[in-house]
DNA sequence: TTTTTAACCGCAAACGTTTGCGGAAACATT
DNA sequence: AATGTTTCCGCAAACGTTTGCGGTTAAAAA
């Protein structure tokens, strides 16, 4: 069971105090060159590294971000991440994920782990159920910043990073007036989230304002299981007529598919297919789906630029929106 | 900017010394259950939790787990994580994810962090390029367990808990026996990987035992892209004749499947397709694929076993399997 | 030669815990 | 009444850093 060397030990083998091997690691001005040299040629070789508890034992500060997400199975999430991340280390700090399980109380307890954790700061994701402002309100008052992405409270004055739900919807609806498609299945996801309410509502109005003749079907679905089971049923109405399915998210995309093969039916050929995705499931298909892409990547890297300033004190509240792109498979 | 409430503040509310205020909140005989009230209240009140850092500081222990990964856009890890989690969470664990991106660079400072944070203890799959035993055996004299999984080094005296890797190709070879195909492709992943030559090797003893007249090609991806490019070609060597398409990992089951939408083929009549999966990716299609079933979630538990029993001081290097079973889609 | 000034370095306190030890009451035992 | 036992609590050191301040030496200025 061997110790860590400690800036003790090093002070030690040579013979200084601990303050001055402290600030010699740190090239203080206080230190002499050649001091120095000595210091960092041992601590070389001892392969020393401050450790991290006292250091934010007394400094209060960890230099490290926290990333809580409510699933991680979720490619979205994870180029959210991977951008994070990627910045984060480039700054010197490090990142550390948590996953809530969408359960608000495994969500709190990690906040409060946060917050004693005294980390930098937090990218979250929040649950569906998630009602309570006040805990992220306290962490404020501690000094640590939030950053809300993806999945945001209503709540106004806090910092937001969404992607474009409505210029997606529309991107999405536009492609479907374009290719003469009057008779469309929507599939959408958990009603209550506003991500679903508002790409309903934009999806809707974009279709009727072109169209006085369109037929829209709706259905929601909590899962992939549902979804495909909604678009089971809903398949049928349409038989015969040239149609296309829309799916707000991957996670209904999935379940649509699957009805889809389940009847047989041949893509782009006897029905066009639609989505906002970030491309993960999109791409396991032949012909590739068409969707709006909504890019985690460009998510994280905004909000990592948010939380910087947060960081520098420049701090009010803002919304940011990442504006989605079109990416044409051949599935429409 | 609110402090956190500490020890001293509660016994300078209560007029007693800190070393009281510690002892009460942790049930201590020496104080009397009067006192012991009254601490309790206050802390719940001021809602007190321990400062990690300075108890960490103290202790040297931090009461965390973390689980280093390759990648997070995995069902099998993802899964796996869901059971080190749950478990850990029931034993006053916390757990933090890291991701290595299949860097060795990367994975060697995270293993370097969770050094000095004396994490309790270290579940990790290696990265392919993974080729140092040092770092971890550095961990080991650190007194830090490190429980490797899934991707494993070849190194004999450590912890590794691994799927059935035999027993899952033996499952899918017999099945393909068991349907009298005799015509049979073989996708499997990066050449050097050990998992890759496990699963090769026996699959390809199974079929050979049964049937003289089998007929085998194999092809190598690195990727989903490489694999639908490699089943693009190979499939069309089998034309006209009862076939079926083995994938060794969900990697390239995605990529085959592309191909074999692309030529329009139609499964189970056309041809069979059988994998080695954690059930994400064959739950996408309809049929849905048939696979032998490697559980990161069974997985994760063993681990987790595994872990306390090192912790516990009983610790000798074992290696455990955790062995397959079919999960029958119709796809073959 | 004496004084000023700069260059280097160490002392000690603080961050918030945990814990061995010792001490003062209060009680029970001869 | 004197001694032995509990019961309850506080002192102080330690964990490994950071940092304000003060002190010592040597070089520069007078």
């Amino acid at each position: 069971m061997k110790q860590n060397p400690t800036l003790k030990k090093i002070a030690e083998r040579l013979s200084v105090s601990i303050s001055t091997v402290s600030r010699a690691l740190k090239d203080h001005p206080d230190i002499s060159a050649e001091t120095k040299k000595k210091i960092n040629e041992l601590a070389e070789l001892l392969e020393y590294d401050p450790n991290p508890y006292a250091v934010n034992l007394r400094t209060h500060s960890s230099k490290e971000f926290a990333v809580v997400v409510p699933s991680l199975s979720n490619f979205f999430y994870h180029s959210f991440i991977s951008a994070i991340e990627e910045h984060a280390r480039s700054f010197g700090y490090s990142v550390i994920i948590y996953r809530s399980s969408n359960d608000p109380v495994i969500e709190q307890e990690i906040l409060k782990s946060c917050r004693h954790k005294r980390v930098s700061g937090i990218f979250i994701a929040i649950t569906s159920e998630t009602k309570e402002m006040e805990p992220f309100l306290k962490l404020d008052v501690h000094g640590i910043p939030v950053i809300f992405f993806d999945k945001v409270p209503q709540y106004e004055s806090c910092n937001k990073i969404c992607v474009g739900d409505e210029l997606a919807a529309t991107i999405a609806a536009e492609e479907i007036i374009k290719k003469g498609i009057t008779n469309v299945i929507g599939i959408f996801g958990n009603k209550n989230m506003s991500i679903t309410k508002a790409r309903l509502s934009k999806f809707n109005s974009v279709l009727a304002s072109n169209h006085t003749d369109m037929d829209l079907k709706i259905a929601y679905a909590n899962s992939s299981e549902e979804s495909e089971i909604q678009t089971m049923s809903l398949l049928s109405e349409f038989e015969g007529r040239k149609f296309a399915v829309f799916c707000m998210s991957d996670e209904v995309l999935a379940g649509s598919m699957k009805a889809i093969q389940r009847k047989g039916l041949v893509i782009p050929d006897d029905l066009g297919v639609i989505a906002i995705s970030d491309g993960m499931i999109p791409k396991l298909f032949y012909p590739e789906i068409t969707y709006a892409e909504t890019s985690g990547y460009n998510l994280g890297k905004l909000a990592f630029d948010r939380m910087m300033r947060c960081i520098s004190g420049s701090s009010f509240a803002q919304t940011i929106i990442d504006e989605s792109k079109l990416v044409v498979g051949g599935s429409i």
